[in-house]
DNA sequence: TTGACTTTTGCATGTTTGTGCCTCCTTGTT
DNA sequence: AACAAGGAGGCACAAACATGCAAAAGTCAA
């Protein structure tokens, strides 16, 4: 394996699972300790990940993560959550899945809402509390702590018995023709077997989502209905138009 | 546990709950006191909190209105939970159900605790956001926003399929002769449910819950494994151990 | 292909860091 | 004042680290 390949495959690891310990590295990756150390060494000097005794952690999130400590981009979140809004109507029955961005539009629905709620993300469903005339619907199965979803063959088989009017979907990242993809097969999965049961499908998106893809892809672009975007240039806009998916912004 | 990841959790924990012991703070986070003094002793020092004998209190933002849910007091519930954490051994499998005193419980277990959780309540599932030990599986339903647990006919479905050591549940009211009973007919079948594959079963109460009746009849009261008890008068427990039931106080 | 050169890797070496335990001192409480 | 609980500093040990070095692997021109 590549020295560039491997640090790439530290920095996806990274992501994923929010810290990493150099011995583990090591293991996983069948090379010594000291190769490992001195590849998270490059990797701190380059100011991709923050290098502490024994391992190292991930700086400025790129992945979902549910500390509270990033006020990141409030805005832009809050931005992409007013324009979903306009997208959702009572009476509609949604999926909504895990991830900050989606939370934040929870936060954002008036509470006059009146409808049916589906989802994997406890944080999600919390976020309900106070929604009166809101049926949340959760569906069971193996926690990720991670990205705080419930993934595995319960969701799976669960989610084959509803039906949707739109799902929410948290888009990791996403290109134009390799389509949506997620860091992890798991998640793939219910991903794909949620888009499969709604009639429409909803992304939202910043710049460093957009065309980069990762481990497992979860569907084609196309099968997006809306895709709605902040702070992103008109020609990538227009390569998603042209895929028939709906761009706002 | 990397030294970063366990200070960060002490801020956590702090911006909750605005104050820490320090000997609290061993056992959660599994490591000795002196590692935990050092840690405060380092945070306060970078001026993210303020240091006092015996434990740290927040620096920042004013505390917030932290008032006890559900009338019984913050240390009541901790004490209860205190107790209970020793009925709770590795490698077990716990059904907790919802309710603020089994939350309690849930931030109390030590980090290093690792076992299998299963649960119907959000709140608790995010209480091991941290257990990197412990696998948590989520039962789906129907989400009761009243106490922040799914219930309902797919609730029960799922958990035909389960068998748990121990069921931590969360009571409403006891009565020796009615037994265990709560406000509504879907918890009760929930519960009901839950009971029926659990080998043990856990309840703590105070006084205020002992002796008293709801609307729907759980179990009986000589279907509990334990009773844990807080504040309770030694004729009260007397008439739980007649029934065979072991009273911890 | 060969051979000179660079890069990368693993190992051996001392060194540093993190943690727990111990002893003695300080603080708060009754 | 007495006493228990909490804290400071030192010691010890294991784990993690940096450094130098040599072998292995890759690069490139002839």
């Amino acid at each position: 394996m590549l020295k560039q390949e491997r640090q790439q495959l530290i920095v996806d690891i990274l992501n994923e699972e929010h810290k990493v310990i150099a011995s583990d590295l090591s293991k996983r990756l069948s090379v010594s300790e000291d190769t490992i150390r001195r590849d998270l060494k490059e990797l701190d000097h380059q100011g991709i990940i923050k290098r502490v005794h024994s391992g190292a952690l991930r700086k400025g999130p790129p992945v979902e993560d549910f500390s509270t400590r990033e006020g990141i981009s409030f805005e832009t979140k809050s931005n992409l959550a007013t324009k979903a809004l306009e997208l959702i109507k009572d009476d509609m029955v949604l999926m909504i899945d895990g991830g900050t961005t989606n939370l934040q539009l929870v936060h954002q629905l008036p509470l006059s809402f009146k409808g049916t709620v589906i989802t994997n993300s406890p944080p999600i469903a919390m976020g309900f509390a106070n929604h009166e005339d809101v049926e949340v619907i959760m569906v069971g199965g193996t926690l990720f702590k991670q990205s705080m979803v419930n993934l595995g063959i319960d969701t799976c088989e669960a989610l084959d018995s509803m039906r949707v009017d739109m799902y929410i979907m948290g888009i990791y990242k996403i290109d134009p023709q390799m389509g949506i993809s997620v860091p992890s097969m798991s998640e793939a999965l219910v991903k794909k077997k949620i888009a499969s049961i709604s009639t429409e499908i909803v992304g939202m998106v910043t710049n460093d989502k957009l065309d980069t893809i990762s481990n497992h892809i979860v569907c084609p672009s196309n099968e997006l209905t809306y895709l709605i975007t902040e702070n992103v240039n008109q020609d990538i806009k227009k390569m998603y138009e042209d895929l028939d998916i709906t761009v706002l912004d």
